[in-house]
DNA sequence: CAGGAAGAAATTTTT
DNA sequence: TTTCTTCCTG
C-alpha cells in the first residue's frame, strides 16, 4: 500500500510527521512548503488521529487559503475527509470569533465591517478637524498611519487625538476597521479568558504560513491562540520578508524558539520553481543580507537559460525592447504561424511577467505593449477610483452632484500643482469658514469680484467658468458625455484618451441613460467597490504586468524585470560593502530569488521617466499651464550616475 | 551650482 | 529600504 507521503522528500515527509509541540519550518523560495503543510494536515488526520475539526490553517491572503483548500481537496480522497479543518486568513477567523462571542466585551451583535471608501471619508473629515496634527498628510496617507498604529499595538492612551477620534467615530457607529477584527479578539482574549480556554480545546493543532510576515498585533492573537500544548507549526522565510514596511516584524520569525521552547526546527532547501542558474545568482546575494536564518538552497532543476542584462538607453525603447523580446520568443505575433525559433517553453503570452517596482511604470509599459499587439494584463491592487488619474474625475461628480461638498471641491483645486495648489485652496477654505458659506460659493464671489488679483483670480475664473458650466450640461447631456468633456477640458495636453478613463466610462455605462445628473448618484455608489482592471476582462492569454511585491510566490518560465536604477533593490540586503559595487549583482536576488522558471532579463533603462510620460494628471495640465520646475527636469535628467554604453549585453553565470 | 541634509513617496493585505 | 525632491550652504 502507497504511503500518504511517497510523493515528498526526506525534509517535507519531516515536516509532516511532526505530529505535536512547535515546529518551525525554514522554507525557502520555491520549496514547496504549501504542499509540504497540506500533506502534513492530511497525515495529523489519516495517521496521528487528530480530528480535522481541531485543527486550524492560518494563511496571509485569501487567495493563499483558496489555493490551500484546492490542494486539500484534490488530495482527499480514498475517505480522507477535511472539509472540517478551518483554512483562512487570520482576519476572517477574528471576524467569526467576535461574531460568537463579540457580545462578552460589548460589542453590538449587529456590528459591520467599514467600507475602505467610507474609512477614507472618515479620515478625510478628521484630517480637515484635526489640521495641525495631520499637517500636510493626505487622508490616504493618514489611514495607512492609523493602520500601522494600530497594527504595532500602539495603546489607546499613547495615541494622537485624531486616531482617537477615529475610534470615537466607529465605535458611534458599530463599526470595526480590519485592525479592530485583531485588536478587538485580542480584548475579548483578555477579557473572559474561559472564552481562550475555549478555543484552546476546539484548535489544538495551528499551522501558520508567512510566519515572517506577521505583525505585532497578528503576533499577540498567535500566541494567545496556540493552546498549552503549544501544536503550533509555522512556516517562512526571513529571505522573503519584504512587508516590513507595513508592519511585519520577522523578529517573530527569529525568536519562534524562544516564544515556543523545545520548538523543533525543519529545513526544507530543495528548490523546484527555479534553474540553477537562477538559484545560485540568487544565493550569492542573498548570503549577504544581514539578518537571516542560514540556509542552502539546492537547485533540483538543469542551469538553464543565462540570466540577461540588457542596458536600453530610456524607457520607450526599453518597452520596445520588451515587445520585440516577446515577438521572438513567441515566434512572432499571435497572428503569424509559429517559427522554428520559438522557443519551446513559453507557449504563449501568459508564460511571460514583466515585474517593476511602481505602478506608475505598469501604465505606461501596458500603452506601449498594446500599442505592438501585444495583450497585456496589469495587476492592479487600487481601487479604480483612488487612481491618480481618475480620483480628480470622481471628485469632479461629486461636486456637480452637490456643489457646495467642500471636501471634493478642495480636492480638485489642491491637485493642481502650481498656481492653484495647496496655499490657495486653504486659503479659500478659511475664507469659507469665515463667512460661514460653501467653498463653492466663495469662489462664485471671487470670480464675480470685478477686479482680480493677478496670479491665481485668473486661474480660478477659467475653472469655474469651466465648472459652473458642466454643472449646467449635467442636466442635459449623459454621464459618459459629462465625464468625455470635463476630460477632454481638463487634459487638453493629452492627445490620446487614457485607458483608465476608458475603464470608468465602462463601467458608467449602466448609468448613462438620461441626463448624467440623474445617474451620478447610483455610479458614485457602485464605483467606491470597483477594482482597476475588473471592467474589463481579459483573462486568459496576455502577458502579466505588475509589481515585484505582487509577484511574490508566483512563477513565470519568462520574466522581465524592468528598472534597475529605480528601485528594484533587494530590502533587507545589507549595504554597499558586501559583494563590492557590482549592483547588478546585488541587484538579482530579490528577483531571481522568488520567481522565474527558466529565463529572466534584467533591464536598465539609464533614462528612465523621460520628460512628459511621467506628467501627472492635475488641474494644472488642463489650465495649460506646465509648471517650470517640470520643464527644468527634461535637462537635468541626463546626469546621473552609474551610466553605461546603450544596448551592451552581458550575460551572468 | 555642486553637494548634502532632511523629508516625502513608494512597495500592500485584511469581511 | 531606496529614490526623488526640496531646501540650504559655501
Amino acid at each position: 500500500m502507497p504511503d500518504l507521503l511517497d510523493a515528498l522528500n526526506p525534509a517535507q515527509k519531516l515536516v509532516a510527521r511532526t505530529v505535536s509541540g512547535p515546529l518551525l519550518v525554514v522554507a525557502g523560495a520555491g520549496t514547496g512548503k504549501t504542499r509540504t503543510l497540506v500533506y502534513r494536515l492530511a497525515y495529523l488526520v489519516a495517521r496521528a488521529d487528530v480530528p480535522p475539526e481541531n485543527m486550524l490553517a492560518i494563511t496571509f491572503t485569501t487567495k493563499a487559503a483558496e489555493e490551500m483548500r484546492q490542494r486539500i481537496t484534490s488530495l482527499c480522497h480514498d475517505g480522507l475527509d477535511l472539509s472540517a479543518m478551518r483554512i483562512g486568513t487570520i482576519h476572517s477567523l477574528c471576524y467569526d470569533i467576535l461574531r460568537s462571542y463579540g457580545s462578552n466585551i460589548n460589542l453590538p451583535a449587529d456590528f459591520t465591517i467599514i467600507s475602505p471608501p467610507d474609512r477614507l471619508s472618515i479620515i478625510k473629515n478628521l484630517v480637515n478637524t484635526f489640521p495641525d496634527e495631520s499637517g500636510s498628510a493626505s487622508p490616504r496617507k493618514y489611514g495607512l498611519h492609523i493602520s500601522n498604529e494600530k497594527n504595532a499595538l500602539v495603546s489607546y492612551e499613547k495615541t494622537t487625538p485624531l486616531c482617537r477620534a477615529y475610534q470615537e467615530m466607529l465605535e458611534r457607529q458599530n463599526l470595526l476597521d480590519f485592525e479592530d477584527l485583531i485588536i478587538k479578539t485580542l480584548e475579548l482574549f483578555r477579557t473572559v479568558p474561559a472564552i481562550t480556554a475555549e478555543l484552546h480545546s476546539r484548535f489544538s493543532h495551528i499551522s501558520v504560513d508567512e510566519y515572517q510576515d506577521i505583525n505585532a498585533a497578528q503576533y499577540s492573537l498567535l500566541r494567545s491562540l496556540s493552546s498549552p500544548l503549544q501544536n503550533i507549526c509555522a512556516v517562512g522565510d526571513a529571505d522573503q520578508a519584504i512587508y516590513a514596511f507595513r508592519g511585519a516584524l520577522v523578529e517573530n520569525f527569529f525568536n519562534f524558539q524562544n516564544d515556543f521552547p523545545g520548538a523543533q526546527v525543519i529545513y526544507l532547501e530543495q528548490n523546484y520553481r527555479s534553474t540553477k542558474t537562477i538559484i545560485s545568482a540568487a544565493q550569492q546575494v542573498i548570503k549577504h543580507n544581514k539578518q537571516r536564518v542560514e540556509k542552502e538552497l539546492h537547485a533540483t532543476r538543469t542551469p538553464g537559460a543565462a540570466i540577461e542584462i540588457w542596458h536600453v538607453p530610456d524607457e520607450i525603447q526599453e518597452a520596445a525592447f520588451v515587445a520585440r523580446e516577446i515577438e521572438r520568443l513567441l515566434g512572432g505575433t499571435r497572428f503569424e504561424t509559429m517559427s522554428s525559433e520559438q522557443e519551446e517553453y513559453v507557449r504563449g503570452f501568459s508564460d511571460i511577467a514583466v515585474l517593476y517596482r511602481l505602478h506608475t511604470q505598469g501604465r505606461q509599459l501596458k500603452k506601449a505593449l498594446q500599442q505592438k499587439g501585444i495583450p497585456v494584463e496589469v495587476a492592479t491592487t487600487r481601487l479604480l477610483y483612488e487612481e491618480p488619474e481618475i480620483k480628480p474625475v470622481i471628485d469632479f461628480l461629486e461636486v456637480i452632484q452637490n456643489p457646495h461638498n467642500d471636501l471634493a471641491l478642495a480636492e480638485i483645486l489642491t491637485a493642481s500643482s502650481s498656481a492653484i495648489g495647496p496655499k490657495t485652496t486653504e486659503k479659500l477654505s478659511l475664507e469659507a469658514a469665515r463667512k460661514g458659506c460653501s467653498l463653492f460659493n466663495v469662489l462664485l464671489d471671487i470670480c464675480f469680484a470685478s477686479e482680480q488679483p493677478r496670479h491665481p483670480g485668473v486661474r480660478l475664473k477659467a475653472f469655474m467658468d469651466l465648472l459652473t458650466g458642466l454643472i449646467k450640461q449635467s442636466s442635459v447631456i449623459s454621464l459618459d458625455k459629462l465625464i468625455r468633456e470635463f476630460w477632454e477640458q481638463m487634459f487638453t495636453a493629452e492627445t490620446d484618451t487614457h485607458d483608465k478613463l476608458l475603464e470608468l466610462i465602462t463601467s458608467a455605462m449602466p448609468f448613462c441613460h438620461g441626463p448624467a445628473a440623474k445617474g451620478i448618484p447610483a455610479f458614485l455608489n457602485k464605483i467606491s467597490l470597483l477594482k482597476d482592471g475588473e471592467t474589463f476582462t481579459t483573462r486568459g492569454e496576455a502577458v502579466t504586468l505588475m509589481t515585484v511585491h505582487g509577484a511574490k510566490g508566483l512563477e513565470f518560465p519568462v520574466v522581465f524585470i524592468l528598472g534597475l536604477e529605480d528601485g528594484l533593490f533587494p530590502y533587507r540586503l545589507e549595504q554597499p560593502g558586501g559583494l563590492e559595487n557590482d549592483e547588478e549583482e546585488r541587484r538579482l536576488f530579490y528577483v531571481g530569488m522568488t520567481r522565474a522558471k527558466e529565463k529572466l532579463y534584467l533591464l536598465h533603462a539609464q533614462n528612465r521617466f523621460l520628460f512628459g510620460e511621467r506628467k501627472k494628471m492635475t488641474p494644472s495640465v488642463f489650465l495649460n499651464d506646465i509648471p517650470p520646475a517640470f520643464t527644468n527636469k527634461q535637462h537635468k535628467n541626463p546626469s546621473r550616475k552609474n551610466r553605461k554604453s546603450p544596448s551592451k549585453q552581458m550575460k551572468l553565470f
